[in-house]
DNA sequence: AGCACGCCGACT
DNA sequence: GTCGGCGTGCTC
């Protein structure tokens, strides 16, 4: 029996099942899906892998290798996942081992280790340095890098004369948690016969007899009972010796908790365009089609209600249901919602998790025991069966791209697993993305639309200010006459207010009056932003600081001026022009803690606070009923990046923000400040007309060639020297000319937007094209040769429809 | 990734 | 004639 693995190397060479001999005694054992523990490489050193197949016969069976152990009893990936890896792999130009990691919790990602052994202990006698090393150990734990420079020539010499040898580890990380537990094994009569024989100090057995005596006869947490009772181990411990009851250990789950209880709740009526829409999903997932529906909905319209009855009926008739909603930001108040319709039947899948917990609901998934899961971009990998729905809210969202190795699009995966389960797919989203809703204008969607609110009619007012005209009149370049007016009213009528600003920090960047210099990052090809609460200027791309300087470096004059407007600034400012606003800033800078989002915004909604100020993280989802007015301090930033998808972003995260006022009965205002106040994304957002954007976006993207036009491939180059940089993008760009079809449109090489990032030079390519099978091969041939550019110093990177070109 | 092999220059 | 630096190729 032989096993075929895919090993835990990443490279292209080994990006391929390696076999190996499966030992009688694993043979009964051995599955595909599982992990393992294999030999690799001349020093046989050991390695972690994945068994892909399982087969009778092998060829060259004399060069071999025997699997090492079988790291888990049951399989860690079913058949579904480990065909979905290949294709992924494929798909994106990554390596199916980085995929394979990437679809299981991290904690099974294994780690590495080394071990130094002695073989000849007495040979050491000649190496006093090496036996005090030693220390009349036989192993000591041994680490390349971190070796004695006069010890390590010895070591490798003694490890020739077969005097030590080096031992790999690989260490399995993922841990079951264990609770001490116990259970009460006597009858009533014997516990009140104890208790009676007690001396009266003792009333913590009193306490504790009285406990067993009622006590049901299964095993409870210890924990539970001492912090209940009042008692403490040793208590315990004694009544076991007593023979009053036995301990035992139970496996528990690390259940992720939300700052405040979960209330059950029930599902609401559903208006009319919410129910057609929940018809035609619903009669999809009780007679599958291989259906995808695209459900357009104007913020407010209540998608997630129905998000949620689907999830209900898919349940109803026995199948699972997985839904995906962006990052962390919204998964609070999210969650929330989804338990309190379902309870333990659900189990959450997002960055905030620790590894353990993440493990633990991972494997309450794979268990089978919930059927639901919601979570970020990586939930799209939970090992449900049995799928009937999958959900992708706000599903133009960019953040279901992962920006690292591998690059792929929760979507994608989505479409695939979708497939593979017959189970219907639903995107929703107020703003969908072009490329969605194209396919809904071909048919290949069914499109579903809510245009009406679902508590109440109208959707927020919204007034644009020409910030050119109010900075003309008015020294504040934050907040227009129009904006702080309408704050005041809100105020003095104790109704809430968001306000965002897609910058945090500080101010921007500081620049010399007097010669124009600004300080950058030493690594990055930035300016650097002030941070006043630690008093630095931090580079927002690799995290460099150095203090505020006082004068400038260059010709020393005292006249710096802070230029642009970050969240820490904005909040100083307000407190100084409405003292008695209560103000809380949401940023990553305020939201790195583990919960604090969940905190900060249950905060606001006991109105803790007036006015909740952050950068574009509070334009999803939140659901606040007595906000009554957004402020959108600048409306532009997103406007002038350098990035095809710039005015769709913006249209997009505008309506979005703009769709948080006035929720339920209160009617809601937008101010929306600008220095663009004709531009059609802000026009168009004003209006929150999607349609029409649509149809505009979609004419300039056909013109530019575009998606959803065409498809596009990002390749990046990255090399400490710029010029090797630009020489092996123009040589590879050359190459790929030859290649690709007539129709293929190859941009650049160009430097990136930002050209240095940690003192590397970027470069890149961006390739437009429409079905280039030759283009294809030619980017998994660049692939093989990413090993040896990566000898050379060179990063590539291959992105596949990239959302982000910096 | 990480190990060994082999080629080359520098030294005993 | 030998040691060790580094570039290159391979890993079941």
């Amino acid at each position: 029996m032989y096993a075929q693995v895919i090993v835990d190397v990443p490279t292209m060479q080994t990006n391929r099942p390696y076999t190996y001999r499966v030992p009688a005694a694993m043979k009964e054992i051995l599955q595909r899906g599982m992990r393992v523990v294999v030999p690799f490489g001349k020093g046989n050193r050991l390695v972690q892998g994945f068994v892909v197949a399982i087969k009778e016969n092998a060829e060259q069976v004399e060069k071999l290798k025997e699997v090492i152990q079988v790291v888990e009893i049951e399989p860690v990936l079913n058949e579904e996942l480990l065909q979905l890896g290949a294709w992924l792999a494929d798909y994106n130009f990554a390596f199916q081992i980085s995929v394979l990691q990437t679809m299981l919790p991290n904690v099974m990602r294994a780690k590495y280790g080394k071990v130094l052994r002695v073989l000849e202990p007495e040979k050491l006698r000649d190496w006093p340095q090496v036996a005090l090393m030693f220390a009349d150990r036989k192993e000591v734990p041994f680490d390349n890098d971190n070796v004695d420079h006069e010890l390590l020539p010895q070591l490798l010499k003694l490890q020739k004369q077969n005097v030590i040898e080096i031992g790999y580890l690989v260490k399995n990380r993922a841990k079951v948690k264990m609770v001490n537990v116990l259970k009460s094994i006597k009858d009533m009569s014997f516990y009140q016969e104890q208790l009676q024989k007690l001396r009266s100090s003792a009333v913590k057995q009193a306490r504790l007899l009285s406990f067993l005596m009622h006590a049901p006869s299964k095993f409870v947490p210890v924990k539970d009972v001492i912090k209940r009772y009042n008692l403490d181990y040793a208590v315990i411990n004694q009544a076991e010796t007593k023979g009053w009851l036995v301990q035992d250990q139970m496996e528990s789950y690390r259940i992720p908790k939300l700052q405040t209880p979960v209330q059950p709740s029930q599902p609401l009526e559903l208006n009319a365009e919410q129910q057609k829409a929940y018809d035609a999903i619903t009669a999809n997932i009780v007679e599958p089609e291989k259906r995808t529906f695209l459900l357009e909905g104007v913020t407010g319209s209540g998608k997630t209600e129905v998000y949620l009855q689907a999830i209900a009926k898919a349940l109803s008739i026995g199948k699972t249901a997985l839904m995906l909603v962006p990052e962390i930001t919204l998964t609070p108040q999210m969650v929330r919602r989804v338990k309190s319709r379902f309870g333990d039947d659900v189990a959450v899948m997002h960055s905030g998790l620790s590894d353990g917990e993440r493990y633990d609901e991972w494997r309450r998934i794979q268990r089978q025991e919930v059927h639901v899961v919601v979570g970020a971009r990586s939930a799209v990998f939970a090992p449900l069966i049995n799928i009937g729905l999958i959900i992708i809210d706000e599903e133009h969202e960019t953040s279901y791209k992962q920006d690292d190795n591998p690059r792929y699009h929760a979507r994608d995966v989505a479409q695939w697993r979708s497939d593979y389960h017959n189970a219907t797919l639903l995107l929703g989203s107020a703003t969908p993305s072009l490329e969605s809703r194209a396919r809904a204008q071909k048919g290949v969607y069914q499109l579903l639309t809510l245009t009406q609110r679902a508590t109440r009619g109208a959707l927020p007012t919204t007034e644009i200010v020409d910030m050119r005209e109010a900075i003309k009149y008015n020294n504040d370049d934050v907040l227009s006459p129009q904006l702080l007016t309408s704050m005041q009213e809100r105020l003095a009528r104790q109704e809430q207010i968001v306000l965002m600003l897609n910058r945090r920090g500080y101010a921007n960047f500081i620049i010399c009056r007097d010669c124009g210099y600004t300080p950058r990052c030493v690594n990055c090809d930035v300016a650097l932003t002030v941070h006043k609460d630690v008093g630095r200027l931090v580079c927002h791309y690799c995290g460099y600081s150095e203090t505020i300087p006082r004068q400038c470096k260059i010709c020393g004059s005292k006249r710096i001026r802070q230029f642009g407007t970050g969240t820490q600034k904005v909040v100083e400012h307000l407190n100084e022009i409405l003292p008695e606003a209560r103000v809380l800033r949401m940023d990553v800078d305020t939201t790195r803690k583990k919960g604090s989002v969940d905190k900060l915004l249950t905060a606001f909604g006991d109105h803790k606070a007036d006015i909740l100020l952050g950068t574009q993280m509070i334009a999803k989802g939140l659901d606040f009923p007595n906000v009554t007015l957004v402020g959108i301090l600048n409306a532009d930033t997103t406007l002038t990046l350098p990035d095809f998808r710039a005015s769709e972003r913006t249209f997009q995260l505008l309506t979005q923000v703009s769709g948080r006022a006035g929720r339920a009965d209160k009617p809601g205002n937008v101010i929306l400040q600008t220095f663009n106040p004709e531009h059609y994304a802000i026009q168009l957002a004003k209006d929150q007309d999607y349609e029409a954007f649509y149809r505009q976006e979609m004419s300039l993207r056909h013109a530019w060639r575009y998606t959803p036009y065409y498809f596009t491939v990002q390749i990046k180059f990255a090399h400490e020297q710029v010029n090797e940089a630009a020489k092996i993008a123009f040589e590879t760009t050359n190459w790929l000319k030859n290649i690709v079809d007539k129709e293929t449109i190859m941009l650049g090489p160009a430097p990136s937007t930002i050209s240095r990032i940690k003192n590397k030079y970027y470069y890149r390519v961006v390739i437009k094209y429409r079905y280039d099978q030759n283009l294809m091969q030619a980017l998994t041939e660049l692939m093989h040769k990413g090993q040896q550019l990566q000898r050379q110093g060179v990063t590539l990177m291959i992105d596949r429809e990239p959302t982000n070109f910096m």
